[in-house]
DNA sequence: CTAATTTCTGACCAAATGGTCAAGAATTTA
DNA sequence: TAAATTCTTGACCATTTGGTCAGAAATTAG
């Protein structure tokens, strides 16, 4: 019996592995780019709403139109194609972060930020919501990334954001828990869209117009320096 | 082949089953509450970390510290017990809410009740991630108490920060979506508590007071009327 | 103590699922 | 066109897992 407590793929890799086609010298031809993209777009949408453990090769191989052994010539495992979905989604997700930059005006790029990551959600609640899960679980196939990438990026930015603290441009806060805020206020428009659609009704864009203004009324006044 | 799309116990039961001895009329002897009260800790901590799909009836067996088939005595099947936990955590999870007071100060009541939040998710945060877990994969377990009870519920208490902001004590926002914002951010220092401790190291307590006061700050300036 | 009832278990079953494989179909290359 | 390579699939296997059952063990009732 395995050892592996969680909804995971796996129990502890280090990294992401790089799954694409890195060593190999072999030439991908064009039907291996194109039923490589399909498996994809149909593993985001299954594992997103599934969860890992939720969803079945079958029900991959179904969405992506195409048998279960012919999927699996693809990817070996259903933890490869899982991996390669987080691997591919993870970057774009984290984007908006990498552009908060120290020289602009503090509240205005902020702010920006802000509206990026509820566009995201908006636009990609999938992505959002695959990342949810990986982490509600652990994230045991993404913690080599957290503790590296992810960490260094956020220490970046929250160092960009101590420095506009210090120079009195907006309000004295933890610049690590307003990032928390930030993510989890837009976030949650993705991850829990269910709740959100039952007890906020109307139109989605309607909803996340209204997010948006609720956000930026909050977080502007929030941060504005007293 | 079954229709159920997504990590779920069951495709869309309207509202939660009274799981309780109710209707019967046989008494509930002593062991039978040990062993029920065994299996429902046991219960929520698998579901909680697991998912519903990831837990197996063997593991909350095991960590209730008894047999599969002694444990399917008590609970006929998985999804009863993922009911019955469900129940059982729903209550005090929404609790905090309902003590929101018209009559109280706006900003201490609400602050109060953030307040509240965030220690719920920091002394029971198995819970939190049990209704994310529930919630992330379309609420089909409590879709029908969302629609009903909670939506109740939220209506009511909108209603009341209604009253203040015309009032004019607390800043004009859209009132549903100043709860959404105070559920997502208390409750992802419970959900994603692997993020949060991989990127703001230290204590958990100390995580949990910083957080308190970056909440405090953010909100308590973000709702003050102008 | 004996009988009735409740609690508990090992053995077992059926369905679901991740994954394999030999061989056929399609495509590319020479 | 023929050979080589790539792509695809039906059939199959092993494991996991939700759930059953007959009967043993323990507990309670008379």
């Amino acid at each position: 019996m395995n050892d592996v407590t969680a909804d995971s793929a796996i129990a502890r890799p280090a990294t992401l592995d790089k799954l694409a086609d890195a060593g190999s010298h072999k030439k991908t031809t064009r039907i291996q780019e194109r039923n490589r993209q399909r498996i994809l777009t149909a593993a985001l949408s299954v594992f997103s709403t599934a969860g890992y453990r939720g969803a079945t090769i079958d029900r991959i191989a179904q969405a992506a139109g195409m048998s279960k052994p012919n999927l699996l010539y693809y990817f070996k495992t259903k933890q490869a194609i899982y991996i390669a979905v987080l691997e591919l989604t993870l970057d774009s997700w984290l984007e908006p972060m990498t552009r908060l930059d120290a020289s602009g005006d503090p509240i205005e790029e902020l702010w920006c930020y802000i509206e990026e990551k509820l566009e995201l959600s908006r636009q990609h609640p999938q992505a959002s919501k695959l990342f949810a899960n990986e982490i509600l679980h652990g994230a045991p196939n993404i913690e080599g990334y957290l503790k590296t990438s992810l960490k260094q990026l956020v220490e970046e930015k929250a160092g960009v954001i101590r420095h506009w603290m210090s120079a009195g441009k907006i309000a004295d806060i933890d610049q690590v828990h307003l990032i928390f805020m930030i993510w989890a206020t837009t976030q949650h428009y993705a991850d829990f869209d269910v709740q959100t659609e039952i007890l906020a009704p109307g139109e989605r864009d309607e909803r996340f117009d209204t997010a948006k203004s609720t956000l930026r009324t909050i977080f502007m006044l929030g941060i504005k320096p007293r």
